[in-house]
DNA sequence: TAAGAACCTGACGTTGACGTAAAGATGATA
DNA sequence: TATCATCTTTACGTCAACGTCAGGTTCTTA
């Protein structure tokens, strides 16, 4: 159902790619390509008070958090993207919020960091340090993503010899 | 919409195996191998409870929910290992107990036919109706056990693919 | 500018998957 | 045979992850 990539942009001052040519004929939201909280669920598949209940859970970051004159929640493709990538994990995984929170807190400081990142050139060994910690933080995820593939793999392996046997015995009477 | 996660605070207890280590000191419960509630839930990783509500839910066939005298519940070998597998589809899977009943469903059929098979001889038409039935059943959890490996996949290569990028750039600024 | 759609914040309700406590029956063991 | 661990049913409690309703505000559009 969701089968856009879509690679988070894992760095650079790309930013780019305003998706201004969304769904319905109207006019920007938020004079740039900002969706509202509606048009996010649609497009993510859920609905608002889900994606409100994960802003209260601490679940999108500070950028996600912040509001925009009128108090209306207003979300960058961006943003949508995350959600889509927290939905995704929280559905492969099988993990709760709690846990999804754990293993994304570092991508939410790493949203900070890129910020620090983009504004003003930081150092080569600031850099480092950054870069660093992404890795740490997709090995994590990537530990768990391979651990559910290998029980997965063993359990279509065990599923597989069943099936041939049973085949077997209906050729073989 | 939402698969509803294990409400199970760790992961897996599983410690299998000691299956005789259990039966050092103690008579053997059921004149056979069976065994009784306790034991059963030490031995795949749950409680009582759960098992208990697993019957009251139909996850159980015929045989587990028959009650031998005295009113204990009693347990074969087969019975167990039949719960370790709900168990882990319910895990891996991360669907709902309901729709973990439809998907086994059939199982619990076949676990009656099975009992007609041994008892006696069904005609060669019988074997292969029952043999078949089998086969659909099998088909259908290889059929959602390969979808979520697909989607594991992806998620895989999208994360490996975003770790080569991140050490691209620690060799190179 | 007036109406209606969409959004806001509480706050209470619901559902699934069990946990837990009570009061008594059963089984194993000394 | 007494004792104690384990089992039984019944029934209410709990927790996560939302759903839903009320009363008010903001946006969009005719």
């Amino acid at each position: 159902m969701t089968p856009a990539p879509a690679t988070r942009p894992s760095a650079s001052a790309s930013a780019s790619a305003s998706a201004s040519a969304s769904a319905s004929a109207s006019a920007p939201p938020g004079a740039r390509g900002e969706l509202r909280i509606g048009d996010v669920a649609r497009l993510v598949g859920t609905t608002p008070r889900t994606i409100r209940y994960y802003e209260e859970m601490g679940l999108l970051g500070e950028a996600a958090t912040a509001r925009p004159a009128g108090g209306h929640r207003l979300y960058t493709p961006d943003e949508v993207q995350w959600l889509r990538e927290l939905i995704r994990l929280r559905d492969l995984l099988g993990v709760s919020l709690e846990q999804l929170g754990e293993l994304v807190e570092a991508e939410a400081a790493r949203a900070l960091l890129r910020e620090e990142w983009d504004r003003r050139q930081p150092g080569r060994e600031r850099r480092r340090e950054i870069l660093l910690e992404a890795l740490g933080h997709l090995d994590g995820q990537l530990e768990l993503v391979r651990d559910r593939l290998g029980q997965l793999r063993t359990l279509e392996d065990e599923l597989t010899e069943r099936r041939r046997r049973v085949k077997a015995r209906l050729r073989s009477p």
